[in-house]
DNA sequence: TATTGTTATACTCTATAACTATA
DNA sequence: TATAGTTATAGAGTATAACAATA
């Protein structure tokens, strides 16, 4: 019951906790739920996606989708063009709205967290990253087997 | 917008996130939700506390506690059973079968990350730690102020 | 007056499965 | 037959505010 790595868990569980306190606090004050922002993010930046890429991306399984598509479309958030190369799928992107509230949360929550990272410097960086990047494969081979 | 910590976020958050896919999966093996299991890996291995002191650790705000104790409640994993002390103050505790529970789905959440971790040695896990403690200590400084 | 916990309300997310329309 | 997306259903979490009992 006293692994050794529970100590690490549990600091990667405080930290990552700590974060999201942070970006829904952002997140919540446009009158977005955590997820409504996944899907922003995800769109964000890009030309847009069926909702099956969306619902691979973010792991929102596709009935979810729906209903998250719908009120992120009744806010004008997004649209949704029925694609003429496959009629079955659905091209969804953001709305001219969308992509600016995209450009103003998405800085936001990023400022937040640069703060945190404000004395770190580029050599603290590459540490950081060599450990999480090592624990990353670790969880990927396993999610894959 | 391309912060150099976005990638040290990223990896953080994607370390997170295949964590509590895999966790999430054994929770639910035994017909708990996230939160609560959250609430019976808070009271394993305790005497037990008041909602007040719950809520505080869960992070879970009182009127949604309520919900969440009933439906434990409901399954005979913990009892309420109100202070003598203060009689407006109550206090939870798992049962016996709550406490089995327990100890039955905490090690092999626990196990499932053991094999995360199985090749690191002693020195990895200080520098993971070091990293981690490094930047939470950055998070509950912001989270305080 | 302040605090502990419950109740009430309304909304959102979630899993699951049946369904429609395309392919 | 298989796939993309919607609809239907039931349960659970969430925020918020009003409320009861107690301090």
């Amino acid at each position: 019951m006293t692994e050794r790595y529970l100590r690490s868990v549990r600091l990667l569980a405080q930290c990552m906790q700590g974060f999201e306190r942070h970006s829904n606090e952002h997140v919540r004050r446009f009158d977005l739920t955590p997820p409504q922002f996944d899907i922003i993010a995800t769109l964000g930046n890009t030309e847009g996606m069926s909702c099956k890429e969306l619902g691979d991306k973010t792991l929102i399984t596709k009935g979810t989708l729906t209903g998250v598509l719908n009120r992120l479309e009744e806010k004008k958030l997004l649209e949704r063009i029925r694609s003429n190369d496959d009629r079955r799928s659905i091209f969804v992107r953001l709305t001219a709205a969308g992509q600016q509230l995209f450009e103003t949360v998405f800085p936001q929550v990023i400022a937040e967290g640069k703060l945190l990272f404000a004395d770190y410097d580029e050599q603290q960086f590459a540490e950081l990253e060599q450990q999480l990047t090592r624990l990353k494969q670790r969880i990927d081979a396993k999610g894959a087997a």
